[in-house]
RNA sequence: GCCGAAGUGGUGGAAUUGGCAGACGCGCCGGACUCAAAAUCCGGUGAUGGCGACAUCGUGCGGGUUCAAGUCCCGCCUUCGGCACCA
């Protein structure tokens, strides 16, 4: 078979008769089949984009078959750090590198053979998208979901730029390798935290893996404790959060973080050199080198001391940088007896130690003790579970008007400032008279200029052109200054598959009557890389965009599905450090897309993915080379005869086939549903062989019929091919998926197994229709069986219908 | 450290959710066709012992529940992902 040729010749026919066209006007039997768009760094798809774009294809093109009008787009995510990097370093344009990258990834696409409607393509980095963008972000803004505070980045002090975490090496700078500092930006932020709670619930109600789901439920963090309010001699006051309100009578110090607001003000003149130091060196500290547990605890002392609201003692007031100031309070209570933390600071620090819970049966007496159990030294509460304690201690608390019940979220709001060139310009212009300014909707797009010096020299790139910067204040009509950052690519990518339905509407970012219609997403498939950043920021902007009354439902994707990960041959993860990868074009040029795609899919489990290996792709040739063989063999408009006994056994075959794939494909097991069609292959040729020229040629023809009907969804230019040989009518995708005939697999008897104390000893054939009574009549009346059972005492038989029977003996 | 997933022949991977472990492939062995080879077709293939029918063992390790465990329970080991001082 010339797998080459009939590719092209299919493609071509496909795109000429426009096959792949969504019909707006069949909604209501719509099923919206998204795969994760990609990123158009690489000039070439890789071995992984084939992983993901073939098997996801090949599923749209079964709902296809099954009736479904399916909505199968595809698009760019072509804003981003590595076409700036490789402009740095080339000295290539971002926006002309990759709008190449992308010409020569949509040929790709196309190459593959999937069903994408093309007409429906979104590019991010296009004005006619990103205007939009801009616009969601302009939403937000008004509903006070977007806003500026100061927050660290990432500065290397030499190159004086800001980095992204990832070219942050061991503390230093990947490019220069000078040491990393903090450094604070004022900067825009979504207010996703205000949806926690939501973001929290929803994923009950989803179709998503449970894996993904926990790691969400873990990221979003929820805690619920109490707060309490501490009140300094100074007359200050500030609060800690806690979950453990039962050990607050074992406080002896507490902890604020180095850039709690009140440190400054508490510090005693004796102790401001120390705690000054110490703000020092934790300032050199990057984020993301604070390693947890494994560190020392560090702090120092303020000079300063507040009252434990419960039992009016005084405490110290220490700063520590395990204490993080992003979360709760930025301020916590110490507890030695009780935190393996607190106990390590306090021991260090030679704080007081003393134990206020001990446990239910009094067993455990080392410290620190950080179990449940019963308070102990704690006045009033003495004798009082944890349980029992924590809610009586913070209604106490409450009266008192010191704190309360508390809950507490991990979920931090989301940074979208990127002080990059290549992203979506920020809507905003700064006027010294009208202050922060929105741009204007029908301002709108605010274009990223194409000259700008992007080499990294201490400034924001969009800072140096002035053409850019300098405006006019909306408002006031004075000069005024654009923002100077570019967002955060995921911004883009929270909403393409919103715009994708209405994808060229240049009146607003999408219909809402068109995509209340068309959305949720229906089937979502991509990386398990994408668990907490992508997925729960897409949620985040379907639920804000909810609330402002531009569509009608919660989530975006109702079932989620996530593809393995193809690892080199030596089981590692491809790159081209490692010389491992893998490139698929050697493959398709030899094998051809589609003889390459079912590979992947027969070869792995689509979930797990695996090392790459390249043994049996030959063994799919062979496959579809005997398929060919039947099609050729296969004659139409032959004279109906009745079905024999080999007939028979085949139909049962043919719609076990259709009901096992069938059922396959809706779970993503490709690797069994190839198995079964392998099976049924192996069953015509069994048929074909026994009867030869005997063999019901009408019958024969229907199943072989079947066969590329049900093959179709996997090797789509093949299946099409060996269709128009059958004489069947174009395209094999406007035919229907074949429907199992349950009555086929119907049989007058079966086998079953007789198993003697669980070993199989035998095998008997029973009547479909036969009883438990019937079946052990029938299997202790079998000669073997007979013979074991000789002088045996039965205690008892267990008869499972359809699976086996199991006397057991003494 | 915490959370999650996984561990099955020489090999990629199956197993209707507690019911005949190893489907379907690859590889290997044998046979048919052929002068021969390739291609193709048919058969065999977990391990050990036995000429043999058969027996024993076998799903990371150790226990347990059950007529029956890859599957459930308890305790470990290893690998991979995620989180990482969240009070």
């Amino acid at each position: 078979m010339d797998f080459i040729n009939i590719e092209k010749k299919w493609q071509k026919t496909w795109a000429d008769t426009r096959l792949y066209s969504f019909d707006k006007s069949k909604t209501d039997k719509k099923k919206y089949v998204l795969e994760m768009f990609s990123y158009p760094s690489g000039a070439k798809l890789h071995a992984g984009h084939w992983y993901n774009y073939g098997p996801s294809d090949s599923y749209a093109r079964y709902l296809r078959m099954k009736g479904y009008e399916v909505f199968q787009p595809m698009g760019f995510d072509a804003f981003g750090l590595p076409a700036e990097n490789y402009a740095i370093k080339t000295g290539v344009h971002p926006q002309d590198s990759t709008l190449k990258n992308i010409e020569t990834m949509e040929g790709q696409l196309k190459a593959i053979g999937g069903s994408f409607d093309w007409d429906y393509e979104v590019v991010t980095c296009l004005p006619e998208y990103y205007k939009w963008t801009q616009w969601i972000f302009l939403q937000l803004y008004k509903k006070g979901l977007a806003y500026r505070k100061q927050a660290p980045v990432n500065w290397c002090t030499d190159c004086n730029t800001v980095l992204a975490n990832e070219q942050v090496i061991d503390g230093c700078c990947e490019r220069c390798g000078h040491p990393v500092i903090r450094k604070n930006l004022t900067q825009w932020f979504f207010k996703i935290t205000d949806y926690a709670e939501e973001l929290l619930q929803g994923l009950d109600k989803l179709d998503w893996p449970e894996k993904t789901k926990a790691m969400q439920r873990h990221w979003i963090g929820k805690s619920q404790g109490g707060e309490i309010e501490f009140e300094c001699a100074t007359g200050d006051k500030f609060r800690v959060f806690t979950t453990r309100a039962d050990t607050i009578f074992g406080v002896s110090y507490v902890v604020l973080a180095p850039e709690h607001p009140l440190v400054d003000k508490l510090t005693t003149p004796e102790q401001k050199q120390a705690v000054e130091d110490y703000k020092a060196q934790t300032a050199k500290i990057a984020e993301i080198d604070r390693l947890s547990t494994t560190r020392e605890k560090t702090g120092a002392f303020t000079g300063s001391y507040c009252i434990n609201p419960i039992n009016g003692e005084r405490v110290p007031i220490w700063i520590g940088d395990y204490v993080v100031g992003s979360y709760g309070t930025g301020a916590v209570m110490g507890v030695g007896a009780h935190d393996d933390r607190d106990f390590a600071f306090a021991d260090k620090y030679n704080l007081k130690i003393e134990r206020v819970i001990k446990s239910a049966d009094g067993s455990a007496d080392d410290l620190p003790y950080c179990e449940h159990g019963v308070l102990v030294n704690s006045g009033e509460f003495d004798g009082m579970t944890t349980e029992e304690a924590i809610p009586a201690i913070l209604a106490k608390l409450e009266k008192m008007g010191k704190g309360g019940v508390k809950t507490n979220y991990r979920l931090r709001d989301w940074l979208i400032s990127r002080q990059r060139y290549w992203g979506c310009p920020i809507p905003i212009i700064h006027c010294d008279h009208c202050g922060e300014v929105p741009v204007p909707e029908d301002q709108l797009p605010v274009k990223l200029p194409y000259n700008v010096d992007f080499t990294p020299d201490g400034k924001s790139p969009l800072l140096k052109s002035e053409e850019f910067m300098n405006t006019t204040c909306p408002i006031c009509g004075r000069p005024a200054r654009r923002d100077p950052d570019t967002m955060d690519t995921f911004v883009c990518s929270s909403w393409y598959f919103l715009r994708y339905p209405d994808a060229h509407n240049d009146k607003m970012a999408f219909d809402p009557e068109i995509i209340n219609k068309m959305l949720p997403v229906d089937k979502y498939i991509g990386g398990a890389e994408h668990a907490c950043m992508h997925l729960l920021y897409a949620r985040f902007f379907t639920k804000a965009l909810r609330d402002m009354g531009y569509l009608n439902f919660d989530e975006p994707f109702t079932s989620l599905v996530h593809q393995g990960t193809i690892l080199g041959p030596d089981g590692n993860k491809m790159s081209k450090s490692r010389g491992n990868v893998i490139s698929p074009d050697d493959y398709v040029k030899k094998y051809g897309a589609d003889a390459f795609r079912m590979y992947l899919m027969f070869g792995f489990s689509y979930i797990e993915g695996g090392p790459w290996n390249a043994n049996g792709i030959d063994s799919i040739i062979k496959f579809l080379e005997r398929v060919e063989r039947l099609v050729i063999k296969a004659k139409k408009n032959q004279p109906k005869q009745e079905l024999g006994k080999a007939e028979k056994e085949l139909n049962y075959v043919r719609n076990y086939t259709i009901g096992r794939v069938d059922a396959d494909m809706q779970t993503f097991s490709f690797n069994t549903a190839i198995a079964r069609l392998m099976e049924f292959v192996n069953a015509l040729y069994k048929y074909d062989s026994d009867l030869g020229d005997n063999k019901n040629q009408e019958f024969f023809y229907s199943c072989v019929d079947d066969l590329v009907l049900l093959l179709a969804p996997f090797v789509p230019h093949v299946s099409e091919e060996l269709n128009e040989m059958m004489g069947g009518p174009y395209s094999v995708f406007n035919r229907a998926f074949p429907t199992c005939d349950e009555s086929a697999l119907v049989k007058d008897e079966y086998e079953l197994a007789v198993q003697i104390n669980s070993r199989v000893k035998a095998k008997i054939v029973v009547p479909s229709d036969a009883d438990a009574e019937q079946i052990k009549a029938i299997a202790l009346e079998e000669p073997t069986v007979k013979a074991l059972l000789e002088g045996m005492n039965v205690v008892k038989t267990i008869v499972i219908p359809k699976r086996l029977v199991n006397i057991v003996v003494k």
